[in-house]
DNA sequence: CTGTTAGCGCATTCAT
DNA sequence: ATGAATGCGCTAACAG
């Protein structure tokens, strides 16, 4: 019924070990026998079985790249750029040679899911695995993740970060990407800072992910810079005492990384501090929510309000006005997180490499009314 | 090195047999035997060898979805939500059951890489693949994919289609959700019609997309039933010549799916044509760059010109004003994907269902000036 | 440069 | 309900 590499061979008149060297390349092969194989290849529309292949060969050609929310573009621009690098353009034959194949899995911000997901992964004992966006900072769940890492990278598995800090006990892996989240908030709530504004509500995402955190660190920097911050312990969630990590200061709001996170909490802190004169939103799409619950509170950007967003996806520049945002090079990261999990590029000194966040002036934010 | 079945037969002392019964689940073990094998797996910390599992059943748990462009939400919530319904929410314990492993495949709208990660999945012996978004209408390359689709299904692969029409000889598959652009796409214009807009430009997509050309053939439904169609052939591309296909109807400019087309064709439509009062978008995320060109020329919308999308993302409620589109329920589909790849769902009646899709009348359109 | 020989780790017959 | 034996299709030594 199927065709085996053994049909191929009898075909060709070789062995099947020819059959399986000229298909992977790597060895001396006589161009004659070369081509006899292919042409056999061809006619006998043989295709490998990978299941076989990675068993023998005792690795396969599955490449992982987990993402928390793929509905997200920021996490859609990066494992795109990733796959790029991983797929490899294909030869046109749609034959598919050496080829990776790159999937992207979906964990929904899960941390059972990034789990099951590494077990899968491991199961079919991918080649690399791309962890990209931030990390949940629970600590039962940081140690079973650090431990399943370290037994994929036992496996031979390239582990490669991207746009998440590297693991407490950072050995095993081979690279880490992250954002400079803390700096890039920073930047922009010192921007804000720097046109006047004094009162400055706060979307956060989810508190236990640490892009939320850094985040939200940058932007407390710049407030307690300028002798702004009212926050009791400066930041930070380890308050110790094990109840839902209170957010004390009232400029901030946590809630999802998502529009209608952005709609509400901006809601919950114009009604909380009704003098706030600019509001700084996780990221870009709580921002969209947040200027929604702006203008339809009867106000406008950046007359009676500023708004400013994260990551500088593609839609903040259309937005009305233009989002000062803080733009990450998702692709350029992305692409380099695929060519590092293919071992196409080295990895950096020491195994992180921090990318730069760049401030986006736009027209949402402005000197305040008052 | 690595801990396989046989490790944990020993300790379970049992047979290798017994403990892939156990594991499988598909077969009666003796409750205490199971119990006793179960501890044994988590004491070794086994992890199943996916290879050699899916090599000696015939078949592997991978589930493949292809996309365009994973970047955009379009395809990024079609896939998350199949995603949902295949890789199962996971036990808590991370250990991975008989989870699917539910991966995404990018490819960029190439036919190559079409084809490619088609072999890829086949070479995988994946379970089932799920393939989103309009098609390329290249007859050798639809001559290939059916060629492809139909020795997957051969070897038991089910195949399913989401957002994207069935194959010409639609037989093998399992089922085709295809979303009715077209009537959106009469019913968008339709209602511009009424409004008393008579010049409308169109920003088309890609012209071999399906999906293009079905919304575009909604458009010009629309005009002919008002006696505004000004094209010579009332639509189509099959005009015999061979040559490119030289769209004759000066109101419609063909581009891709991404806002920078958008911002163009717009430029080169208010130029083409001076004189008209609306723009219909080939989807909303080109609808944001008509958006940006038509203010970046001075003018307003709507009440200058109107501008409408089509497929309603999440950013559309916020565009300012609100963008006018169609929408497509894009989540519900991609998740009834995923059942049907599953078998979870039983395939509509004929293995074709249309899914309607829902104008959304919003601030971006108005009466025409005039 | 090419053929021969062994497994890779597991699912599945058959037995019992 | 469990164990023993066989082979899935391929790659990787090892010869030659």
């Amino acid at each position: 019924m199927t065709v085996t590499l053994a049909d191929v061979a009898a075909r060709a008149r070789v062995s099947p070990a020819t059959v399986s060297r000229v298909l992977n390349g790597n060895y001396p092969v006589a161009a004659s026998t070369r081509e006899r194989v292919l042409r056999a290849v061809d006619d006998l529309d043989y295709v490998l079985n990978g299941p076989a292949s990675s068993l023998a060969a005792a690795t396969s050609d599955l490449v992982g790249i987990l993402v928390n929310d793929i509905a997200d573009p920021f996490f859609g621009i990066m494992a795109g750029a990733a796959q790029t690098q991983i797929g490899g353009p294909g030869d046109g034959s749609g034959r598919a040679g050496g080829e990776k194949l790159a999937v992207i899995c979906n964990t929904g911000g899960s941390p059972e899911r990034e789990l099951t997901y590494l077990t899968l992964l491991q199961r079919q004992r991918a080649a690399a695995v791309v962890l990209t966006g931030g990390a949940v900072e629970n600590p039962a769940h940081q140690a079973a993740m650090a431990a399943k890492l370290a037994k994929l990278a036992d496996a031979g598995t390239r582990i490669v970060f991207c746009g998440r800090p590297p693991l407490p006990e950072g050995d095993a892996l081979v690279a880490a990407l992250t954002f400079d989240n803390r700096g890039g908030g920073r930047r922009l709530t010192e921007h804000l800072i720097s046109l006047g504004h004094r009162r400055i509500g706060y979307v956060a995402g989810p508190p236990e992910r640490t892009t939320t955190r850094h985040r939200l660190e940058g932007h407390r920097e710049a407030l307690r810079a300028a002798g702004l911050d009212d926050s009791p312990a400066g930041g930070g969630t380890a308050d110790g005492s094990g109840g839902p990590a209170a957010d004390d200061d009232r400029l901030v709001v946590h809630g999802p990384y998502d529009r209608r996170s952005g709609y509400e909490a901006t809601l919950e802190l114009l009604r909380r501090a009704p003098d706030v004169t600019a509001i700084v939103a996780a990221n870009d799409t709580v921002a969209l929510g947040a200027c929604a619950a702006v203008r339809d509170q009867g106000m406008r950007i950046p007359q009676d309000i500023s708004v400013a967003g994260f990551d500088d996806l593609p839609f903040s520049v259309d937005a009305v006005p233009a989002l000062t945002t803080v733009r990450l090079p998702l692709f350029e990261a992305g692409a380099r997180a695929g060519r590092l999990a293919m071992g196409k590029e080295n990895p950096p000194p020491g195994g992180i490499a921090t990318i730069a966040a760049e401030l986006m002036i736009r027209g949402s934010t402005a000197t305040p009314r008052d």
